[in-house]
DNA sequence: AGCACGCCGACT
DNA sequence: GTCGGCGTGCTC
């Protein structure tokens, strides 16, 4: 960053690839000792005025009129540290302009002022009182849930304590009248004297898998060089504890730790774990925060106050100065990957901010992404670290595949195969709660022989071929169309037609096959309300209901522990997204599903209906065997040229008028091959074909699947054929959206 | 992205 | 003779 000159170097904000560079303004005196590197301020520009950033200081390199910089928005620098290396880093890897990478790493916009003390409330009575309070507040059942979740998770404040009792903090503020709870004010900028970072939180012992992962991640960061580890542990393998550990080890060293979790991770237990370790030194980040919260957060992490950082993908951009560890706790999980505006993934902005500090990165999961898992194998830039022991020892459920060819053969069509109807029964007559899995429904059809299982595919890109209202086949990678066969081309059966079952389809016929059940159902529909999630997950824990159906948001983090078997209604939904993730995905699930149940005291069993039980992203799952998965997954990955052997872009093309975008998308190929051939061949332009959402909000889509094994070069390519289709506008009409390394075609 | 400047058709 | 079409070019 330059700093020798008296003309502040500007980028604005504007989104545009002819705007995207340095600006040079004058610095008004009165703003001379506020205007920094990493100042936000207001500039003229042309006729109107614009928010910029200040990357630095220096001259125009020739002539021109200089403005002066009309005013400065936020009181300190926002883009401090190594921030401003990252927006361009961003800005060239997923290729978007640096004001735009500027703004998503200050995102959440920041609020001015509010500095206010916290107060984290905890149990005001001795652990041998728990009873006594407890049935004292008989007939205050909100309060004693508000204490419960006090016990479980000590250190949240009034208004987060509501939110996990699911009541309002009115009812946290009068068992504080009443002296069960007492409120320990922490100020804001509160590094505890003595700089000693723990808190009250009793650390569990370690076992010997646990205490290997933390010497060698606490090792790395003292020695504060780069390093990145994978941690590879099975559910309920204490990870967590290791990254707690790890955490202390950073601020030993005198740096800070952020640790990032998928939303539906951050509950108030984890917030508590966190506090009940560190105290005061924790920073929350979360969308849900007010601004002013976000803002006083951003400010502890900004001024090291608060050296221990845990949030969502955006806390990616925490503002430390001088972090050492970055932790990604289920780092297979696609939330990672923002999938709107920049499409940033944040394991991959952990791993550049930890090149830049000098920081170690360890990634969390018991189901790794094949990307993680290749980069830790043989030779790989990743340590290994594994965690095979659960820590209570208990056994993994017991996974059972039902073959549903063999009931379509038995005369059975139903949703409900004998067996799972029969399972469902037994945990009925025990008083059991069952929870049914129903992949989300495919946004696209597929097409299956229901007697022997086929799903037809592409053969070119071995990506399933999706349903047409024309009767046509279509792979959405690289377009290939065929007619539906009458029958089956392996068996030569009838029952070859596309299919899938909502939700709701799901609860008529259980409320059919099951009479008296108590059935509650969550999906988007039920759950648009905001909170309702909550509330129908304690509802059905507090015993509400015998069976919950839900979709994809029930498979992960929260604990039901009353459930005892979980049903996978249709495995294939999954399988056979037209998608080269699509394996990937439904070994995921599976695993995560089976997660799900025999966390309490009782045992689980899962059952998994399918039409493909040897395929092997079932059979490994059934099996726990995440490493046979990745045996078999990835020589297909690398046949066919995906990731994590090659990197792939999607470039989206939309446009009201179909017409136009599909010569547009056209015209997009022909200049794509064209770069193409100047560069050796290493890389394959798909398509165009109609996106697997052809039409969204009147708009069609249209897309190119643009995949090389160098990361680079396939970025190079793309924007210079950005920059030739730029040139040919406005003849050239289509909208174009640039996906690098999309965790779904969608 | 906006907003100007600029060079050709139908209005007072 | 003027209002306004939107092509192209610049913004410190």
């Amino acid at each position: 960053m330059k700093q020798n000159g008296p003309y502040a170097e500007i980028i604005v904000d504007l989104t545009a690839r002819r705007t995207d560079r340095v600006f040079h303004y004058a610095v008004p005196a009165d703003l001379k000792d506020r205007v920094k590197p990493g100042s936000r301020v207001l500039v003229p520009f042309g006729g109107r005025r614009l928010a910029g950033y200040v990357v630095g200081f220096g001259f125009p390199e020739r002539d021109v009129k200089v403005r002066e910089i009309a005013g400065i928005i936020d009181e300190e620098p926002v883009l401090t540290g190594d921030l401003p290396e990252i927006a361009r880093w961003m800005a060239e890897s997923y290729l978007c302009s640096t004001a735009e990478a500027f703004g998503r790493i200050i995102a959440p916009r920041l609020a001015v002022k509010a500095t206010r003390e916290v107060k984290l409330l905890r149990p005001a009575f001795p652990d041998d009182k728990l009873q006594e309070v407890l049935s004292g507040l008989k007939h205050a059942p909100k309060q004693a849930a508000v204490l419960r979740e006090a016990l479980r998770g000590a250190g949240l404040t009034r208004k987060e304590l509501a939110a996990a009792a699911q009541t309002s903090p009115a009812t946290v503020d009068a068992l504080v009248k009443a002296g069960l709870l007492e409120a320990k004010a922490v100020p804001p900028s509160g590094l505890p004297g003595g700089g000693s970072a723990a808190g009250s939180g009793m650390m569990p012992l370690l076992n010997p898998d646990q205490d290997k992962a933390v010497k060698e991640i606490a090792q790395a960061v003292a020695g504060g060089g780069f390093g990145a580890f994978l941690l590879y542990g099975v559910t309920g393998s204490g990870k967590t504890e290791v990254y707690l550990r790890a955490i202390a080890s950073a601020l030993a060293a005198g740096r800070q730790a952020v640790t990032l979790v998928p939303e539906i991770s951050l509950t108030p237990q984890m917030i508590g774990l966190f506090r009940e370790r560190f105290g005061a030194l924790v920073a929350v980040l979360h969308s849900a925060l007010a601004p002013g919260e976000r803002y006083r957060e951003w400010r502890r992490i900004k001024k090291g106050q608060a050296p221990v950082v845990l949030g969502t993908r955006s806390a990616v951009f925490a503002p430390m100065p001088g972090p050492g560890l970055f932790i990604i706790d289920e780092e297979h999980e696609p939330t990672y990957k923002q999938d709107d505006h920049i499409r940033y993934h944040a394991r991959e902005v952990a791993l550049k901010r930890a090149q830049l500090a000098g920081a170690v990165v360890v990634l969390g999961s018991a189901t790794p992404s094949l990307e993680s898992w290749l980069r830790a194998g043989r030779g790989g830039p990743y340590r290994l670290l594994r965690l095979p022991h659960r820590v209570d020892e208990r056994p993994l459920p017991k996974v059972c595949v039902v073959d549903l060819r063999q009931e379509m053969k038995e005369g059975n069509r139903g949703i409900f195969s004998r067996a799972l109807t029969s399972a469902v029964f037994e945990r009925l007559g025990k008083g059991e709660q069952t929870l049914l899995f129903l992949n989300r429904r495919g946004y696209s059809t597929i097409v299956m022989c229901r007697e022997c299982g086929l799903v037809l595919k592409c053969v070119r890109c071995d990506i399933s071929l999706s349903y047409h209202l024309d009767g046509l086949l279509r792979c959405h990678y690289c377009n290939y169309t065929t007619d539906l066969p009458g029958l089956c081309p392996r068996c030569a059966s009838r029952y070859i037609r596309h299919f899938g079952a909502g939700t709701q389809r799901v609860e008529e016929e259980a409320r059919r096959t099951f009479p008296g059940a108590r059935i509650m159902r969550m999906d988007s529909d039920s759950t648009s309300r905001k909170g309702s999630h909550e509330r129908i997950f304690s509802a059905f824990r507090q015993g509400e209901a015998d069976i919950l159906i839900g979709t994809q948001m029930i498979a992960k983090g929260l604990d039901l522990p009353g459930i005892t078997l979980v049903g996978v209604i249709n495995a294939d939904t999954t399988l056979h997204m037209p998608d080269f993730r699509a394996a990937e995905r439904t070994f995921q699930l599976l695993t995560q599903v089976a997660g799900r149940t025999g966390r309490g005291e009782l045992h689980g069993e899962v059952l998994v209906q399918t039409y493909c039980p040897e395929h092997y992203s079932i059979t490994t799952a059934s099996i726990h065997d995440c490493e046979g998965f990745y045996r078999s997954e990835m020589p297909v990955r690398r046949a066919l040229g995906y990731p994590p052997y090659s990197h792939l872009a999607r470039l989206l093309f939309t446009h009201d008028d179909e017409e136009e975008l599909k010569k547009g998308a056209g015209l997009a190929k022909e200049i794509l091959d064209k770069i193409v051939t100047e560069h050796d061949d290493l890389i394959d332009v798909l398509g165009p074909a109609p996106a697997p959402l052809s039409k969204i909000k009147g708009r069609f889509r249209w897309q190119l699947v643009v995949k090389g094994p160098r990361r680079s070069l396939l970025r190079d390519v793309i924007k210079e054929s950005l920059e030739e289709l730029q040139k040919l506008r406005p003849a050239f009409k289509p909208a174009i959206n640039v996906d690098i390394n999309p965790q779904g075609i969608l």
